[in-house]
DNA sequence: CTGACATTCAAGCCAATACTTGAATGAGGA
DNA sequence: TCCTCATTCAAGTATTGGCTTGAATGTCAG
């Protein structure tokens, strides 16, 4: 991706997968730069770096915390993601029932007690 | 996007916003590369790169007639985007067990909870 | 205060990408 | 056949992006 496209929108952050892996690696907790940089081969810098792609496509979020950084997911953009990505592949298919049937099973669970 | 990552993969693909808008212009209807070229103020050239990096992606296929080349969605790579982009949003809202029903429901792959 | 740790900043390098122009391939029509 | 249209191929260029190293910032522990 060069001339016209970019890494700061969500599609651009998304595209790198080491970026993925540390979306993926802060599923549910949040974790400090350090934390994030083991198991990859690479530097704290390069994942800051990466880091401050997801921030800037709004992605991920972060707590100072002393001398520790907490990143954490912020699930909003992939959302609209999912959504494109839904949508474009119901729309060939055909299957726009599917498409309704996703989004309500979506609201259902908001305001769900129990099943 | 650069060393490790690649635009032959699907994400890679998606990264960049012309070749986003020949899905959405993909949508329903087979198009030849002149059709997808009118608007864009990109060569056919250019837009003849791009379908072959979706192409790699097997995010269209194409059919020939005659001398024109008709290309049509293929929507299997987008739903598993949207899968993969619908799980980790789930996945942060603390809605676990439906992230473990949309897993089984798909490939009952092996989801870790890293501590 | 001083030293060690965690993170970011600043250059700089290399590879890959998006695009262009010009030529080549291939199919259809006169 | 010959010419034209539709598409791709082949360089070639400029820009971007990922990564590293080395230095700067900031914070906790002694």
């Amino acid at each position: 991706m060069a001339r016209g496209s970019a890494a700061h929108d969500v599609f651009g952050a998304i595209a790198d997968p080491t970026r993925r892996r540390i979306l993926e690696r802060l599923g549910n907790t949040e974790r400090s730069v350090n934390e994030l940089t083991a198991g990859t081969g690479l530097t704290t810098s390069a994942i800051s770096l990466h880091l401050q792609v997801l921030l800037r496509a709004g992605l991920v979020s972060r707590r100072v915390a002393g001398r520790h950084r907490f990143y954490r997911l912020d699930p909003a953009p992939l959302r609209d993601v999912a959504d494109w990505a839904a949508q474009l592949s119901a729309f060939w298919a055909h299957n726009l029932d599917r498409l309704q049937q996703l989004a309500e099973e979506k609201d259902a669970s908001s305001n769900r007690t129990e099943d």
